[in-house]
RNA sequence: GGGCGAUUAGCUCAGCUGGUUCAGAGCACCUGCCUUACAAGCAGGGGGUCGCUAGUUCGAAUCUAGCAUCGCCCA
């Protein structure tokens, strides 16, 4: 058989991936097996893949995978959301190439163009997961935007506003004057800025005193409806209960104590603008304040300002520094550096705007959701999230759900015009029918209503996600849902931790009644090796696709998850998909040498082979249980590294080293046949890891029905772990590692045979796996004697000695000294034991067992330490 | 400012409830090898006062406290 040297992903992969479609082995339908079920985080539709996709898709490919083999019905659900802010501005930025304003279209037309956008581009990522091998059932595939997903969206919006959970509030947002909208969080950029701060003094209502306080926005003085101070600092007690006078409008407000206050920031007293300030804005909830707000939405103020209206934010500012110092309030200006949101669309400065949104009622939700993560129902991996999530839930704020955008599922409320009345309904009809009984009004026209022009947080979807994706809200008797749900196990980034994990948590709880999922596997952030997160922006990221081709899916694969301890950002750096390539090179070769050996059945098998055999097979079962303990634990990349370990140096450096016939000699069949069954169960433990590779190798390794293959293989399972086998064998192993060193050292050619003696009483002495060390070793025997022999290098492996006749070229310098630092560290550690046995409170209050360990250890050291005086005498040292 | 977590070899990390020669792994590094499975390889080797300081203990990388440095979340 002719099989090229290198591995070549390329000519496998996509082959490998269309035989399993075509076989239908992705797919899943309920049935009488136990099922295994993942939902996918759901990328934004408008995404492309980064590499924070492929390890988490990884991750989830490796846990499906492993189930399927398993045995267990498995169920990976792919989908995207609809990602409400992101693919709205996309659809925007290309509306607007095209020299169209979103103002310019309906709410129609608008929707129209992002439809279309969305299915020109969106899902693009799904398209490449493929190409990592991600096992998902395609026929699944989910958007938090089809008609069953949006319906489910809408009837818990109205179900929870019927629960008296959603409810219509006042909030602040972060507001931009330019563009005329709130903006999220997520689109605000804080740049530090040089500014002043200004000292402006209150008089004290009644009193000729005043009270100072400093502020780097004067203008906003004119909104003041409190100064509050420390309860604490003793500075202002004689201010408690009083009134000042705030300059220019001359309003009277109170003197408040609160909390928050810090002591040490300016003057100690603090001007409270509830309207224009999300501090202020909580302080003023706290203490009932008025709340005055001073701008239009364009950021000019308004006649609620009294003064400078019809001026802009800015200039009022200036207006108002002179005004203060003209009246004689100013004080005095620092210099003073803060930092200051900008809208990352319009560059505008983010003004603090209070207004009417929707929320969701939390309190009553967060509690189921965080009982049953602390009872450890639900498991985080890493368990240290836990601690965040629990702080999180405690001291959660009700969620706003709304967002001033047209892309997303539209609030489902519909307001009766002249009032601010409003009902709840699923369509126009029954709002209808319901603003009739509401208002008592049964000659309402549809025209009189009007719907909410919002729309919902993407999130408010997605938290429904492992529910409505088996449709579980709309048809809970469905048997799919019955079937798939709760769901086993979550792969996703810390980051969304709230926003997603707990609020998917919540909606497990408040809708079936039961968790949506049994374990939370958290990875990391991905980041360069220079610790910098991975970005466009940075052009620090390389392209996955570019990655796979260069080093092939499998490849890819390792390479991630070589780097991917739980829950820890994870180092990013090509090497490791180089590694990842070599480790497949590896199995390639691995496989080119059990392939080309040819088999006689009149060959005897030899001994070392035989007792290979043995050992390899007790090595498997020892390395399965392992790794399903390790599985069990989501420890992924230290179960990749034991494979690793497993198949290049147990198998290949040991194994096909012993077994291996001699150059264009024949191999006997029984040494074949359990060679080529070690190499299918090495594959299939490979294959949730590395999909294509072990496929390609497995479909090799024997003839194979049409139909079948590795991914729906089962999964070996551990046997009885035979200890005395495995230490006997590494008995050996060292044995053969101290001849190696001593070829290596003397400048031995490994091709001229050695003869080893075993010093021992009695034939007992001899080695286990002699056979092995024969061949490994090119030793020409092992004998056993009684006494030390003249001219011959020595080693020891435990209390045993070993020797190597080399008849007259013994360098007993050289001898001496490496006999002498061995001796050295013998008596050192000798002494380390013997300091603790020496020590009375030692001995009388370890456990028994701790003491006789430290005595078997001192007998050992003195052992040794006896051998070696005595072989340092021989030697004449 | 509040909370959580980390600090072990040049790098990335294991080290579970203190006790086997417990100081480990992979990569990187050094030396010697183109030995017909693999140079994307083989064999051998060096390398750490476990962040610092105190304490608990017969015994501390492991437990406690303080300090230092870093990271994350919330404000």
């Amino acid at each position: 058989m002719n099989i090229p040297s290198k591995y070549n992903p390329a000519e496998t992969e996509e082959k490998w991936y269309q035989y399993w479609i075509d076989n239908g082995y992705f797919k899943s339908v309920p049935d009488d097996r136990e099922p295994y079920t993942v939902v996918i985080p759901p990328p934004n539709v408008t995404g492309v893949l980064h590499m924070g996709h492929m390890l988490n898709n990884t991750i989830q490919d490796i846990l499906v995978r492993r189930a399927r083999m398993q045995g267990r019905n498995a169920c990976w659900v792919p989908g995207t959301d609809h990602a409400s802010i992101a693919t709205e501005a996309r659809v925007v930025a290309k509306l607007k190439a095209g020299g169209i304003n979103k103002s310019d279209l309906s709410r129609e037309e608008f929707l129209e163009h992002a439809w279309e956008w969305k299915e020109k581009h969106g899902g693009i990522i799904l398209e490449q997961l493929k190409k990592l091998g991600a096992s998902c059932d395609w026929s699944r595939t989910a958007f938090t935007m089809d008609q069953g997903y949006s319906d489910s969206v809408i009837d818990v919006f109205i179900d929870l506003y019927r629960k008296g959970l959603v409810y219509r509030g006042v909030r602040m947002v972060n507001w931009d004057p330019q563009a005329k909208t709130a903006v999220s969080d997520e689109e605000v950029i804080y740049k530090e800025l040089n500014s002043k701060l200004y000292y402006v003094r209150y008089r004290v209502e009644g009193e000729d005193d005043w009270v100072v306080i400093a502020t780097t926005r004067p203008e906003t003085i004119l909104g003041d409806t409190a100064v509050s101070v420390n309860p604490k600092d003793r500075r202002f007690n004689h201010l408690h209960g009083r009134k000042v006078v705030v300059p220019m409008v001359n309003r009277v407000v109170p003197v408040i104590t609160d909390d928050y206050v810090d002591m040490e920031f300016g003057t100690g007293a603090l001007k409270i603008t509830p309207a224009h300030d999300i501090n202020d804005y909580e302080i003023g909830v706290r203490h009932n304040l008025e709340v005055i707000d001073i701008f239009n939405e364009d950021g000019i103020l308004n006649e609620k300002a009294e003064v400078f209206v019809g001026m802009d934010r800015f200039d009022a500012r200036e207006a108002a520094v002179k005004k203060l110092t003209a009246e004689g309030f100013m004080v005095k200006v620092e210099d003073y550096v803060n930092k200051v949101g900008y809208s990352e669309r319009t560059d505008a400065a983010i003004e603090p705007r209070l207004s009417m949104q929707w929320f969701c009622r939390m309190g009553e939700m967060a509690a189921p959701a965080l009982d049953n993560v602390m009872n450890n129902n639900i498991r985080f991996h890493p368990l240290k999230f836990r601690n965040t999530y629990r702080h999180w839930m405690e001291n959660i704020k009700d969620w706003c759900i709304s967002r001033q955008l047209w892309w997303g599922h539209r609030i489902p409320a519909w307001y009766i015009s002249g009032g601010n009345d409003f009902v709840v309904a699923k369509s126009a009809d029954e709002a209808l029918k319901l603003a009739m009984e509401k208002t008592g009004n049964a000659s309402l026209g549809a025209s009189e209503l009007r719907q909410d022009e919002d729309v919902l947080d993407t999130w408010f979807s997605s938290w429904l996600w492992p529910i409505a994706v088996f449709d579980g809200i709309r048809k809970p008797d469905n048997p799919d849902y019955k079937y798939y749900y709760p769901t086993d196990d979550l792969v996703t980034a810390p980051e969304i931790l709230f926003f997603w994990v707990a609020r998917m948590i919540m909606a497990g709880y408040e809708y079936p009644g039961e968790k949506p999922f049994s374990n939370v596997y958290l990875t990391g952030i991905v980041r360069d090796k220079l610790g910098r997160k991975m970005s466009k922006s940075l052009g620090n990221s390389p392209e996955p696709l570019e990655l796979i081709s260069k080093y092939g899916a499998d490849g890819v694969r390792v390479g991630m998850l070589l780097c991917s301890p739980a829950g820890g950002d994870l180092l990013f750096d090509e090497s490791l998909t180089e590694q990842g390539r070599n480790f497949s090179n590896k199995i390639w070769n691995a496989f080119r040498l059990v392939k080309s050996c040819k088999t006689d059945n009149a060959v005897q098998q030899p001994a070392h082979s035989a007792q290979a055999i043995m050992w390899f097979d007790a090595r498997l079962s020892e390395a399965v249980s392992q790794l399903d303990r390790l599985y069990d634990q989501f420890r992924l990349s230290e179960a990749l590294m034991l494979l690793y370990r497993l198949f290049w140096d147990d198998f290949s450096s040991w194994y096909l080293e012993i077994v291996k016939p001699d150059y264009g000699k024949p191999l006997d069949t029984e040494t074949y046949n359990a060679t080529t069954g070690f190499f299918d169960k090495l594959l299939r433990l490979l294959h949730p890891v590395m999909p294509f590779i072990t496929e390609e190798l497995w479909q090799r390794l024997e003839n194979r029905e049409e139909g079948e293959s590795i991914m729906v293989a089962l999964m070996p399972e551990a046997g009885r772990v035979q200890k005395k086998m495995l230490t006997g064998f590494s008995n050996a192993m060292e044995i053969v590692s101290s001849i190696r060193t001593i070829r290596s050292e003397k400048n031995m050619p490994q091709k001229e045979p050695l003869s080893l003696l075993v010093k021992s009483e009695s034939e007992e002495g001899m080695p286990r796996f002699g056979e092995v060390v024969v061949k490994l070793a090119n030793l020409s025997g092992i004998s056993i004697i009684d006494h030390k022999p003249a001219n011959s290098l020595s080693f020891m492996v435990r209390t045993t000695e070993f020797f190597i006749p080399v008849e007259d070229k013994l360098d007993v310098e050289a001898e001496t000294a490496r006999i002498k630092k061995d001796l050295e560290y013998a008596r050192g550690f000798l002494a380390s034991v013997m300091r603790k046995l020496d020590n009375e409170r030692f001995v009388k209050k370890a456990p028994e067992k701790v003491v006789q360990n430290e005595k078997a250890k001192k007998a050992d050291a003195e052992s040794r330490i006896a051998a070696l005086e005595d072989r340092l005498r021989s030697l004449g040292g």
